[in-house]
Formats: structure tokens, sequence, C-alpha cells
DNA sequence: TAATAATTTGACCAACTGGTCAAAGCCACG
DNA sequence: CGTGGCTTTGACCAGTTGGTCAAATTATTA
């Protein structure tokens, strides 16, 4: 493992790691990693730019951690996808736990929205490697859900994009959502609808084409 | 009227004026406000950093005179829902026109898309004005469908939105789906994906609880 | 074709950018 | 208390940023 910084593990250097991470997921979600200024994150940590550069020997090496960090969160609750239970509860579960973490953790979101919205330039490898592997298991998983009539036959690949795409819509587009709801708070709203949705698609029927 | 560059409109100044703009959208969808620069910019258009400011009075201009063509495109599908339509057919139309603008915009979608991330600084009013009225007018339309039993019960604003998140997502999160996908068109599912959701989540159902 | 207007450019500027560095301050522990 | 390492900082740097401007070049038209 390679470090950035110093080599021991004091506390003040937790705290201030800790400081520098949570200022630079503020900066780097609301403006990208090309949008961001290290004088911006300094500010918003409260320590001085020479200082930040004395934990993270770049700005990149700041957004990268936060990316390393946050890939692994994101991919948690794919994995959890268990085989052997219901199918149909096992789907909704799953898009509850990606809508929890959009009500909960925005700014993570954020960014990785705005990395992939960038081009990915960055993690593009992870998305055609781990990302891909796992997302293709699951496929298998689902096609065989459906070819057990468990559930209605459905393309997973787009299933799963819609999951991710309607509960990250609540994080990444927290502003145009809460801009048309007024004061109503869009996550209840978005749990009950999104289930009936996937209800509605998923539920075994006799009568489907 | 306020113009930003010179009065008359002569073919040249069309001809660069389109230059920029085209230029401008490939840069700020790419890299967000804060992250362009008007020397990528003037590259991209084949012009100089003063030609440019020739034509726009600032980077500024640039980028508001974009998102501001931007809107009308965006808004007009919207206006086209027809109350006296058949109600699947209409909203299916609806979603089918917004895929088909992530399909052959897919630059315009990550221009609003990075706007909107970073918290829409200058979009806002429109989206508390102009939108909200239009979404809550297609809101009354759809709670009347719904009323009549020609679509099930659904939250009109989470439909709406549902119908944005998928739609949007082919276009933003293009690097990803096609990460994921291999060389497989994400379009193609995509569309019988989308149909089949509205579908099961608005034709009307008696056992529906 | 001459004069007028439109267009383009090189040189320039102040502010900001990511980053360096030596020196100073601070802290824990013998 | 003193000493060696950890932490912080002010001064600084070269490159980039958005933007200006006068002068040069190119079109338009009388």
């Amino acid at each position: 493992m390679t470090k950035s910084g110093p080599k021991s593990d004091t506390r003040i250097q937790k705290k201030n790691r800790a400081a520098i991470l949570s200022a630079g997921l503020m900066v780097f979600s609301q403006f990208g990693f090309r949008g961001s200024t290290l004088d911006l994150v300094a500010e918003e940590a409260g320590l001085s730019k020479p200082n930040l550069l004395y934990y993270f020997r770049s700005k990149d090496a700041i957004y990268t951690a936060l990316l390393a960090k946050l890939l692994e969160d994101w991919l948690e609750p794919l994995r959890e996808i268990n085989a052997d239970g219901d199918p149909v509860e096992e789907l909704l579960a799953y898009s509850k736990r990606k809508l929890d973490m959009s009500q909960h953790y925005p700014r993570e979101s954020r960014l990785f929205a705005n990395e992939i919205i960038q081009g990915a330039p960055r993690i593009g490898d992870v998305l055609r490697g781990e990302l891909r592997e796992l997302v293709d298991e699951i496929a298998v998983v689902i096609n065989g859900w459906a070819a057990a009539g468990r559930i209605n036959k459905v393309d997973p690949y787009h299933l799963i994009f819609s999951i991710w795409a309607q509960t990250q819509h609540y994080a990444d587009f927290d502003v145009q959502v809460r801009a048309i709801l007024g004061g109503t708070d869009p996550f209840d709203g978005a749990e009950h609808h999104l289930e009936a949705m996937l209800r509605g698609l998923l539920t075994p029927q006799v009568g489907q084409k």
C-alpha cells in the first residue's frame, strides 16, 4: 500500500485527513474535478493550502482517494442481492437500499455522477472490469428467475439501469425535484412509486405478451 | 431583445456564432461551467480567444445562450402531451420522445445535467417557475386519467421524474451504460424496457391494491 | 476603387491555479 | 527541559485564467 502523506498515523492526521476528504467531497461533488480548486477545498476544510498538500500530495490524490472509497460503498448493495431469496423482494430491497443512499449520501452520488458525465476518465477501467462482471453475475441470477417463471421476462441490464437511474435521480437532480415538489419531501413518494413500478414490471402475469 | 455582440447579422456572424455555440456545447457539457475554459472553446470552434469575445461578451454569455436555447427544446415534449389522447399511449409517446432526445442530443442532456447537479445556479428560477407550472398542469391531466380509471392510480410527479430519470440516464451515464453492455447498442433494449415498465405501471387492473 | 464598416489578431494584464520550500511552531517523550 | 520528529505557514513560482485593446486585415458597398 503506497501512502500519500506521512508514514505514521497520529490522531491529528486522522482528524485532518477526514476533514480534507469531507471538504473534498463537498467541493468536488458540486463542481467536478476540473471545476474545483484546492483553495476551495482548503477553505472548506479549515486548513491552509500548503497544509492540505502535506496530507495529500496533489489535488488529484484527494479526488482519487475519494473516488476509491466511494466505489466500494457503491458496489456493495449489488453484492447483497441474494439469488436464493424471493425475486421480487430481493430486487425491491436492492432499489430501496439505493434510494436510501441517494437520500443519505447525495454528495457521494453527485460526485459519482460528475465523474461519469465527464467521461469517467479515472474509473473507466473499473466500470469495464469489476462493475461489469458484477452486473453480469446479477444478470444471470435475474435471467434464472425469469426462466423459472418467478418474475416476468425482463432485460436484466436495463432493469438494473432503470433502478440506478430512478434512485440516483433523487440525489443528482435534487434541486430540480424540490423545485417541482415545493415543500413536499421527495423520498416519501419516491419509495412508493418505485415499488409500484417494479412490482408492475416484475410480478408474473399469465396474460403478459 | 438585448444582443450580446454586434448589431447587424451577416452570414459570417451566423456561421461563427453557430460554431461557438456548438463548441461551447461540446466543452461545457463535458466539464460544466467552472471546469471549462475559453481557450478550449476557442480551439474547438477554430477561432482565437479574442475573436470569441467579439461575438459573445463573456464566457458566461456563451453558456447562458446555450442554456436558454436548450431549455426551450427541453420543455417542448412535455407540452405535446395531449389530454384528449389515449392516456397510456400519450405517456409512452412522451417517454419515447425523451429517449430519442437522449439518443440524438446527448450533449444537450449532459449540459443540463451538469447545470442541475451543480445546483442550477442560473436556471433555478426557471425550474421553480415555468417548469413547475408546466409539470403541475400535466399532473392535473394525469390525475384526471387516473380518476376516470383509464390508468392506474399513480403519483404524477414521481411518474414524470421516473421518465426523466430513465431516459436521461442513457445520455448522461452513456459511458457507464456502454461499459456494461459492451458492444450492444443501449437504445434498442432501452425503448422496449421503458415501454414494458410504463405499461406495467399504468395499464388499469382490477385487482390492484 | 475608395471609403466605410465588420472582423481578426498579437500583445498584454491582473487574478487565480496547483504546487514548492525553507523556516518556524508545536508536541510527545526520555 | 530539551530534543527530534510532526505539523503549519508565509513567501514564492511558473503556468493558466477570463478579459481588454489598439492595430491590422478583410468584406461591403457607394
